[in-house]
DNA sequence: TTATAAGTTTCAAATAATGAAACTATGTTT
DNA sequence: AAACATAGTTTCATTATTTGAAACTTATAA
């Protein structure tokens, strides 16, 4: 989806199969991995063996089946603590979301989509961590919208042809043209708004996450259901929202500043 | 530190960079890498280009370092949701947690280790997200000894074994047979506590989490401060602790049921 | 400018990966 | 219970990839 692993060897078909396992979304068989598999027989079992003794994956030894395993999960928790956003803007995040009450997203921009990497919500509280290293797109998210508008020209040309215009909702924006126009907008004022053009019924207010060089590090959103609000109640939180940005956006910067051993 | 990554070939050797890049707990530069590394430059020089293409690293050109990738956000998020446990175990802890007002964890046990794949917390939010992934020793932490106390009498004589019987507070178990003597309190009573045993100020209560066949799929604790209450106030939430671990052991037999495509 | 370290490329040799085929287990049908 | 089918595992000669010393290029420091 994500990776070109021509010419990345070994390693880069190894990482395939992890995906493969991935994408099943459940524990699965060998032989259902091979039926899904470019690999031979006799390859794909030798990558399973050694993705499962280097902890990559895990067998149920029961069920006889694999499935993705602890060493992912450590290696997550270690590339989130020393990620350069998420543990930086973490406190800001929860301030707001007690503040305002309601769900509280912070994403990155991640090869055309966004990556949530991290969501707070005061009170409901389900999902929060199910929703960490979660990917969406960018043309009909709030915080990607955000992104977007923010990115230099090049790099956002780049993104703006990797999305696909998958219509979700009636209100999902159906093409570039489409998307350039509202870029445009947000870029001037300084706020995007999902309106219900990812999912039916779920609605955001989302801000870039801007450095003091002026650079997009990410977004931080508030969503809500449109069962509770419109857009236009989103709207009063914009004040703490642009707020909250410019903090995390501050600190951020300070926090990149080098260091060393 | 978990994996023996020899004659696993490529694949276990890029691996161990993933883990070498993970020990630094910062963005580092190729050098520093280098240098820890059992590697020859060219060599390492082409696992961290090929894992950077793959996105299990990412590299800052700005200050030409490297960090864990976002593909490991992503693997790990689809690890955490297709578990056996944690996603199942979620709305009890969440339960759990807003009636005791305080933290509550969810692990597994890991190649000796606890491994924390669930926290909660009502009151005080902070790092909630930053302890999943997060390691333990078993021998020292409630979970790891309510773990351990009910684990087949084989397992449990590995995992022993493999406890590092490092003395972290003046209450760590010291060796060997001081734990072997509380595990049996532990089997015999159902819940375990740690007194201050891995952290000075932490103590928790902790139940294990059996499934209907009476094996051990992980634990459940209620950890607070010294500053706050004693191990007898934990004693108070010990009859809602165990009807938890013994609700998430229920659900998590049934969605261990097979499925099929 | 020169010197030193960091990062990158080259290429022949060494090694590891490959996959067709054969084999063994496991479960299913007659 | 034998015959069959499917899933999982091993073998081994062939092929392709990895390897690392050396050379080279680019940044950084003196």
């Amino acid at each position: 989806m994500f990776v070109d692993s021509k010419s990345d060897g070994t390693v880069g078909k190894a990482m395939q199969v992890l995906d493969q396992v991935a994408s099943f979304q459940r524990p699965v068989r060998f032989s259902e991995l091979l039926s899904k598999s470019p690999f031979p027989k006799p390859t794909l079992y030798r990558f399973v063996q050694t993705l499962t003794s280097q902890g990559m994956l895990s067998f149920d030894v029961e069920r006889q089946t694999y499935s993705l395993g602890t060493r992912l999960l450590r290696l997550a928790h270690s590339a989130w603590r020393n990620s350069s956003l998420a543990p930086v803007a973490r406190p800001f995040i929860e301030i707001l979301g007690a503040e305002v009450g309601e769900a509280v997203h912070l994403a990155q921009f991640d090869h055309g989509h966004v990556l949530f990497v991290d969501k707070f919500k005061v009170t409901d509280h389900f999902e929060t961590l199910a929703q960490v290293g979660k990917i969406a797109p960018g043309y009909c998210t709030g915080v990607g919208k955000a992104i977007l508008a923010f990115m230099p020209e090049l790099e956002q040309d780049r993104a703006l042809a990797q999305q696909s215009y998958t219509v979700y909702t009636p209100f999902t924006l159906r093409d570039r043209a489409a998307l350039v126009s509202e870029l445009a907008t947000i870029r001037a004022d300084g706020v995007a708004y999902d309106r219900e053009e990812h999912e039916k019924g779920i609605i955001s207010i989302a801000c870039p996450i801007l450095t003091n060089l002026g650079s997009v590090v990410g977004a931080v959103s508030i969503a809500t259901s449109t069962n509770r609000y419109l857009i236009k109640d989103l709207k009063k939180h914009l004040p703490i929202l642009l707020k909250t940005a410019k903090l995390i956006g501050t600190e951020a910067e300070i926090s990149l500043a080098p260091t060393w051993p």
